[in-house]
DNA sequence: GCGACAG
DNA sequence: ATCTTGTCGC
């Protein structure tokens, strides 16, 4: 068996799992597909960089889901997407992905431009199985991921230094060796890193980098925010 | 067994 | 994630 054989996005959807043990085999099964060589668009590259996000009303089980496109030279919002769902899986440490990802592949799909970067909302390599959300929308859609987390989960990590783009690489011990699977990144001067990982079809050095370029105000990337502002509105409205 | 635990 | 006011500071 070929195993890079393409996936197939609507069969991955139509067989989504329906409990904890089904997710953990699926992740372990799409994550041979990750593609790790790639280094990513450059910094400055001529497309757009895109940031989904999700926001959740439980007593409704509904989810709104948004994906906003920004000028990846300019920063500026060029496109936006929105799609509504009802929630299709609890929330579980490590089982991120099957909460999120339909609603935020229906929004993704209505974008007017194919994006050159997704920078989600969470971790990529940077999971218990190697295959967080960011690496799971990749391999689900073919596209460059990233994923830019708010907390360190498990993993370990020294401070990074104080100023801005100062990183300290992101710890995890699996099969009895260190790996670094992201990094710590602080993107303000004195203010809490993020914690930047791979997805699918960059590097971390790249991922790094673009991340810095997205933040240059705020900690959290401009498309993160722009996204999580958008979703919200969404599900307060609707 | 207990605690920790992306969003 | 979400529940939630005022408040300290640039």
């Amino acid at each position: 068996m070929d195993n890079t054989s393409p996936v197939s996005l609507d069969d991955e959807l139509r067989n989504w799992p329906a409990d904890e043990a089904e997710a953990r085999a699926v992740q372990d099964r799409l994550r041979r597909h990750v593609r790790l060589d790639e280094p990513g668009p450059p910094p400055d590259f001529e497309g757009t960089v895109v940031g989904v996000d999700v926001a959740y009303d439980d007593a409704r089980d509904v989810v709104a889901a948004a994906a906003v496109a920004l000028d990846a030279r300019t920063l500026e919002i060029v496109d936006e997407a929105t799609a509504v769902g009802r929630i299709s899986f609890p929330y579980v440490p490590g089982l991120l992905a099957f909460r999120e990802i339909p609603t935020v592949v229906d929004a993704l799909a209505k974008l007017a431009q194919t994006p050159g970067l997704v920078v989600c909302d969470g971790y990529g390599r940077a999971h218990p199985r190697r295959f967080g959300l960011a690496s799971h929308l990749g391999v689900l859609t073919g596209l460059p991921t990233i994923g830019v987390a708010k907390n360190p989960f498990t993993f370990r990590y020294d401070a990074p230094g104080d100023g801005r783009g100062a990183t300290a690489p992101l710890l995890d011990d699996l099969d009895g060796t260190t790996e670094e699977v992201g990094r710590a990144l602080r993107t303000q001067q004195g203010v809490k890193p993020v914690f930047v990982s791979v997805g699918h079809r960059t590097g971390l050095d790249g991922a790094c980098a673009h991340t810095l370029r997205l933040a240059p105000t705020y900690r959290l990337p401009e498309t993160t925010r722009a996204a999580d502002a958008l979703c919200r509105r969404v599900l307060a409205a609707g």
